[in-house]
DNA sequence: GGTAGACCTGGACGC
DNA sequence: GCGTCCAGGTCTACC
């Protein structure tokens, strides 16, 4: 079988949820723009027992099924692991009563109807692709998940097996991932070796604490890095404080002082929305970024993708009067 | 507990 | 076109 429906949530719309997180722009992932003919849909590689294809997503009406296209045919199992892997991408499993949740505590969002954040297929893509956001301009993050895709991934991202067998020195000097080649080829290995259980760390029974802490004992992952990948875990009660917080905070926000006090006021600015504190930050600085490129689902990965360095972030900023979002 | 410096790459800038 | 500076989060050594 070469083509799979998957159930969407009622209010699901694919270019709103699809281009709502960085990783969108990120290899393998490929978000082709709509035109007056088409709209818009999603493109990437997989790999199953190390045999590459390609899928085509698309959703033909807001609510509706998402059709699922693939370049080769897929057995039953095959198609359920492209399924699972498509409904963690996309987050078909978050409902439309789980969102109201969130527009609830935060209205600002209710009638754009964002609140789903896009994500990777497995928790082990999520991981690499915080470690190589981590201390390096979005331009450098963008290179290195392309090469890794293309060295190592023959087109897919690759999987923690292909990345144990990875040479450090191969992933430094032709994936351009500078000191993070030991830190990713161990990742890889205690994934394979099951240090690192993905099962432990989606189960909602787990607490965020004991994830939090396990996520800082892993190399490379600093609070950062911890907090990111909490929210990909559908955890949203840290931030991820960064330079861009920094920048959110001052610019957009109006706060003064260092970047430790700007970071810490952000972290108190948001912490009224509790569990859901990140996409309440997240949408604000989203919504930054919207004002000065147009809607996420118009960028193109190669173009509009690339514009996210600091001292574009900067210039834009400087055009960009405060209080562009609401305060909470 | 807090802080300084190294880590590596690529973009920006000056010449 | 080349050289230099700087941004970016984590880790380690040191106070």
């Amino acid at each position: 079988m070469r083509t799979l429906r998957l159930k969407a949530p009622s209010d699901y719309a694919l270019a709103r949820d699809y281009c709502s997180y960085g990783y969108f722009l990120l290899a393998p992932n490929r978000w082709i723009v709509p035109t007056k003919e088409t709209p818009g849909f999603v493109r990437r590689h997989f790999a199953i027992d190390r045999v590459v294809f390609e899928v085509e997503v698309t959703q033909p009406a807001i609510g509706g099924d998402i059709v699922v296209r693939s370049s080769r045919s897929l057995s039953a199992k095959s198609r359920a692991c492209v399924e699972r892997w498509l409904r963690r991408m996309l987050r078909l499993d978050e409902t439309a009563a789980e969102l109201a949740a969130f527009h609830k505590l935060d209205p600002r969002w209710k009638k754009s109807g964002r609140g789903r954040l896009m994500r990777s297929p497995t928790f082990f893509e999520d991981i690499i692709k915080t470690i190589t956001s981590c201390n390096v301009t979005w331009p450098g993050t963008v290179q290195m998940n392309l090469r890794l895709c293309e060295v190592i991934g023959g087109g897919a991202f690759p999987d923690a097996s292909s990345l144990v067998k990875a040479r450090a020195q191969t992933l430094r000097a032709r994936c351009r991932v500078g000191y993070r080649d030991l830190r990713i080829v161990e990742l890889a290995r205690m994934f394979r070796s099951r240090t690192i259980d993905p099962e432990w760390f989606e189960d909602p029974s787990t607490p965020d604490a004991a994830i939090r802490e396990a996520l800082l004992e892993l190399p490379g992952v600093g609070p950062y890095a911890a907090a990111n990948i909490l929210q990909l875990l559908g955890r949203y009660s840290h931030l991820p404080l960064d330079t861009e917080s920094v920048r959110h905070g001052t610019t957009v926000l109006g706060m003064t002082g260092t970047s430790k006090e700007i970071m810490h006021k952000v972290g108190a600015h948001f912490a009224p929305f509790g569990a859901q504190a990140f996409r309440s930050y997240w949408f604000e600085l989203w919504e930054f970024y919207e004002a000065k490129h147009g809607k996420s689902w118009t960028w193109e990965r190669d173009s509009t993708g690339k514009l996210f360095t600091a001292s574009q972030l900067k210039a834009a900023a400087k055009r960009a009067p405060a209080g562009l979002a609401s305060s909470p």
